[in-house]
DNA sequence: GTTTAATCGAGACGGTACGTCGGGTCTTTGC
DNA sequence: GCAAAGACCCGACGTACCGTCTCGATTAAAC
């Protein structure tokens, strides 16, 4: 994993050392080919044409198609999200799902669905995705929701995890499945009923789960 | 009047009808290809060999590796879903998002995740499993949650679509883009979730919603 | 071979009787394509499409792509060839192989190439072009050459055979192996060659060579 | 003038070198295949599976089926024709025929037969084998022309490549149409016939012809 | 300064699957 | 029984990429 330097010895390893030329501008083929015309179209060959590198050195540096493909993605995606912040998490939530749907509605949204499909196929790639991607953007979320808790917005016993792919993931089973479109107000609706989940007077709700599953 | 020779519609056309056995042997192949190996792995060549049918009748009746896949898919599932009946609406559902769930930890999983990936190269395959999976499927849902309407169990503005989504859509979440389990204590908590905002007494939810969006 | 229609008893056969169009419209349509196109592009498939004829009934009546063809260039061409007559049996040679070479040097030679060339595939093919087109133009060089001996012109104990393959192997070489044109002035130059070998006052060539076989 | 960088011809070009071992395995399976069956069952696929190389490989370095087989059989054939030489240059052209037409008749008759029917549908493969096979023949031929004019037994003012057309033309001929059997008799027969109108003392001919084409 | 070891471009190579073409056979309907 | 229509199995086509490999050329640290 050539890409990982979190643990090496301050030894420089003997030879020439890597270029950085090569490296970048393979991912900015990459990516460019990605956003043009999505997984399909992206070979290796194609990059190796359009960046003037040869094949060997893709192979070198990266351990497969789907690998650099998520590599050209994250290198060329902003790595924190900017997240609204005013008096009301759930406004905020709200706020924030309307952006992504948006987003993804354009030439973004056709990438991130191309390449979770293709994480299918190469579980580092996947990985990497989730890490790089997902879980950055969870992490912004679930902020919010403590936040939204700490204000007595949401119910203390929330389980966040639950509670993000409840607001998230329809938003990916629709990019995702194609069942109907991402529009602002299927998105405003979907997050009215998670947030009123959500709520702080939920009442009985939890009490009500636990007692079923009992049974 | 005696004729109508306008329209003829029970008359067969000419040339040698279609066989079945090549059809069935297609499918079946197809379908034991794809839950052996996965979209990986299904080939046109594969399916032809393995069902002794010649490549150029599949490609007479198949549009593309994917549509037959789902095509595969689809004659080798139950086309209606067997879904629980008691009092309570809400515990039905949780029932079946818990069998669900299970379900696609198993093989089928896979070969879910599979066929909606492929359904990007190809909307034609994309179309057909939305109509003859995914929708049977949430008209199934749908009904339940009228069924929670009528009883009381439900608010009796709830946009149906938007809480189906916010149901299924994380397991699909969960299912596509790998990043946690599904497993049935997450299941639980997003069912908690989402089915406490569509409580008939989920307060003023709504009326918050519906304020927010005029400004 | 249905082509041929020499020996046929007068007994009408039952059922319904073989109708003509079919065979007229495959020919016309076998020898449209072969003149447009050559044998590259005459396949079954594009007779039968252009000609209305399905392809069983053309598989009915001639045994192979070959054999189609030779039929349909056949059926196209006049079987008898106009052949010069002048006082001189020599200047009816040198006249006709001037228009020979002409006529092969246009599309006809193509054709004739293409078929003597399909005829190694299909030995019945090829014995019918041999009967059909090749003999009755070598029987009609032949009475020239008999009239050449009778007259005085050509020597008594001409090898007829040999003579006519002198005199037209060439020509049908260039045409095949393609090593030179078939220009006006080089088919003079073999007739010259060959007649002169012909000719009556060849003097002792013939006891030369039977004396060099007996060494 | 210490550096000259302006021309650098013996410079290997950049990549991976030519390896000959594909080569020679290719040529040399396409001649067997070629041996064995004729162009007829003569496939890409079929050498490709037989000599360990990719169909890939082939097409990288042979533009078709029809010039592999050429360069298939050049490969395999001595360049060279070994020429008999007597006192007779008339002798050794008979001698050199009849050996040509043994050969003819058997395995070898087949594949020239085959490979010129085959150049016609692919003009590059035709010009390698006219260049590669026929033109070489054509030279032999050729001198042995000469040294029977410097030798006075064939006239001076012989047009040689009519001779040549003259005297091999029929063998080709009767190779490709099938016509009659490369007899022995036969080729004699022929030989007689033209050799004699090469003679030195074919008196008038040569004027009578000159005196014919001014008409 | 010379090794020495790595990077990097180029491109040959053995493969797999693609989607298409045409071949030849067989099974219908309709005359 | 003939003809048209067309389904069907089959073999080969030529192409696109795959991932591996061998080259020559370059580059910089190590000796």
């Amino acid at each position: 994993m050539p890409t990982d330097t979190t643990t090496c010895p301050p030894r420089r390893p003997r030879g020439r050392p890597r270029g950085n030329e090569a490296r970048v501008a393979v991912l900015e083929a990459a990516y460019a080919l990605l956003a043009e015309s999505g997984m399909a179209g992206f070979t290796i060959e194609g990059v190796a044409a359009r960046s003037g590198a040869a094949k060997t050195t893709i192979y070198r540096w990266w351990a497969s198609r789907e690998a650099l493909a998520v590599a050209a993605f994250l290198a060329a995606t902003v790595p924190r999200i900017a997240f609204p912040k005013s008096d009301s998490a759930a406004d905020d939530i709200r706020a924030q799902m309307r952006r992504l749907a948006s987003v993804y509605r354009g030439k973004t949204g056709r990438v991130v669905r191309d390449l979770i499909a293709a994480g299918h196929g190469d579980s580092g790639a996947a990985a990497a995705f989730v890490e790089g991607y997902v879980r950055p953007r969870r992490e912004a979320v679930r902020e919010v929701l403590l936040r939204g808790i700490e204000a007595g917005e949401f119910r203390a016993d929330l389980d966040l995890d639950a509670a993000i792919d409840a607001l998230y993931g329809p938003v990916f089973y629709r990019l995702l499945v194609g069942y109907g479109p991402l529009s602002q107000a299927w998105t405003e609706g979907v997050a009215e009923i998670v947030l009123e989940g959500c709520r702080a007077d939920a009442g009985s709700a939890s009490a009500r789960a636990k007692h079923d599953r009992k049974r």
